[in-house]
DNA sequence: GTCTATAAAGCGATAGAC
DNA sequence: GTCTATCGCTTTATAGAC
């Protein structure tokens, strides 16, 4: 294999490995896996990362990256009603689980983005946290203004959110086609639940 | 350590496996952490299973033999008005997910659960399209009394379940109490959406 | 039924030549 | 930057003594 430049060899065996994990999971994608898969040999890779630990931390880096940006996107705009920006959010998020992030090792991403990086304490606020409270903070909203009634935002998230992961499970692009009709649907009859009366 | 009565050893080596499998995932469990646990050597666990996969498939059995028998028995409870009936058949399925089966293995098991073992043929009714399929009629029911409106049974269940098995990922005995409340409300929520009007 | 012992394979990590 | 080669470790699986 011929020498890259750098950048592009090493967006390269990140996509490789990302597109790995999302089939086979953590465990199940080895060293040699990812090397074939780019078509260098398995010493090779300690150029681009040092340990696979350190893999897994820039692949998650990625991903709540990703996250990150999208949300505070959907938070800044002012076209959208409460009720709206809610339903965005949960759309990037079940798209996040299931187009991006696949089953086998949504789990996986979970548990590590859960795990607080820090070792002392023991339930400190971690990444998965702020990104929750985002959908909270719009439930609450929805609340405020009257388009939902009153409810537990943390329950109610807990169930919205579920309802979006869980489509990482059933959702087959080739089986029920566009992603967005199926969501949007769900959303409708979770939110018929949620409005103010009369 | 003393030899003992198969049957008995062979339940104390499969529960031993469980419980580290729900703690660490299959990947995560090697056969010397099981024999630890039951504290025999790990070249005797080849007289209860004889291989790792075969364990994997017991394990897998008894937790589908379970399922099946506790669905059949909410089944046939005849106390219970049809929306009663998909309540209870939710609650099992949350309970199942977090108590019984924890976060890091749900989605192992679902993927064992998914794939079918018959090699031909791509995407046949497999055990959780029966499981899943119980919660359809009692959706489809419901929608028959008049109880929810007219509603996609499938999309609705995948909704509902979702809801469901997210718990395993959030739930906390310890921090959240008693499951039953917590779900209840969830289930609350999602049926005030499914009510026909008036 | 349980043990010891070992085979065979795969893993991540690293050193050093080019 | 890539390769080869190898180390040390863990894994599953198996054979044979007691």
């Amino acid at each position: 294999m011929p020498p890259k430049r750098s950048a592009e060899r090493h967006a390269e065996v990140l996509d490789a490995a990302i597109e790995l994990i999302r089939q086979k999971g953590i465990d199940g994608t080895s060293l040699q896996d990812i090397a074939d898969a780019v078509g260098i040999k398995k010493g090779s890779l300690n150029t681009y990362f040092s340990s696979k630990e350190e893999l897994v931390e820039l692949i998650q880096a990625r991903f709540t990256e990703v996250a990150e940006r999208e949300l505070r996107l959907i938070g800044e705009r002012t076209d959208l009603t409460p009720d709206q920006r809610l339903r965005e959010l949960l759309y990037f998020h079940a798209e996040h689980c299931t187009l991006r992030v696949s089953s086998p090792v949504l789990v996986g991403f979970m548990q590590l983005w859960t795990s607080s990086s820090s070792p002392s304490g023991r339930h400190q606020p971690s990444v998965v946290r702020e990104y929750q409270r985002v959908f909270e903070d719009a439930v609450a909203q929805c609340s405020r203004k009257r388009i939902f009634r009153k409810i537990d935002p943390v329950l109610t998230v807990n169930g919205l959110m579920g309802s979006m992961s869980w489509c990482a499970f059933w959702y087959n692009k080739d089986e029920h086609g566009p992603l967005r009709p199926l969501v949007d649907e769900i959303i409708d009859m979770a939110f018929d639940g949620l409005r103010a009366k009369g």
